[in-house]
DNA sequence: CAGAATCCCGGAAGATACTG
DNA sequence: CAGTATCTTCCGGGATTCTG
């Protein structure tokens, strides 16, 4: 008991999370959970992406099946990319998270500068005499 | 509307997914959720982990106020690692993705056959013939 | 507009050896 | 037992260039 996990259960959960804990792709996921974007609209949203890391972040998300692209054969091309309905089911557990992120991320703030407080780097032999 | 968060609280929900999204982080904490565990006990659960990535990852974790550390100065030396109250709070929202992983990763996993078998990577040409 | 291809660098992470 | 130190490898991801 205590962790009613089997380790191959785990590890799955840890998949699927290192797949959208990824640097981008849960931005992507927010950003479409309103409406569909195209990609370059994607781009100007997220800001400071790559359009290569935009490519593979789509493409993955695609992939997985979370993400749907729908291209029109038309000049300039234009390209459309939606959440799947799988996509959206992962929207209310992401909010849930989101939730507890902005939440906490106060507390987490203060962890972290009093952590860094005390194992200070160094500056503090010459500082504290 | 569609999308009700600004791209500050968007990046913050991406950094704290980074955060725990990370390779491990989160067979750790979810190891945790039970009951205290010791570092070779949790290094032997997860298997597969390098001891450099579990110190690393429970320094990080530790950091973020996520995890607390109590040495033994007994020898042989004890550490127990538990969740500290922010941590257990983490647990519930991580356990509702982990629901959603479990249960989609048959649907994941199909997306994922399906596709890699429309984008065939080689060995079609001559295979399909 | 929406990519594909290429080059390149820094950091993440594994393997190994040593220590209090 | 619970780490630290070092070395090396790998790959995520940015910048740039080219195309249909």
């Amino acid at each position: 008991m205590g962790c009613h996990y089997h380790a191959a259960e785990c590890k799955r959960v840890g998949g699927v999370l290192s797949r959208i804990g990824d640097k981008w792709s849960v931005l992507v996921i927010i950003m479409l959970g309103g409406q569909p974007r195209r990609f370059n609209e994607l781009k100007r949203l997220i800001g400071g992406i790559s359009q290569r890391m935009l490519t593979l972040t789509l493409r993955g998300l695609e992939r997985d099946g979370l993400v749907s692209r729908t291209a029109y054969p038309t000049i300039p091309p234009r390209v459309d990319y939606a959440l799947t309905d799988l996509g959206r089911s992962l929207l209310l557990p992401l909010e849930r998270l989101s939730t507890w992120a902005v939440g906490n991320l106060p507390r987490i703030e203060a962890a972290r500068a009093q952590f860094d407080r005390q194992n200070a780097p160094e500056t503090m032999a010459a500082a504290d005499t």
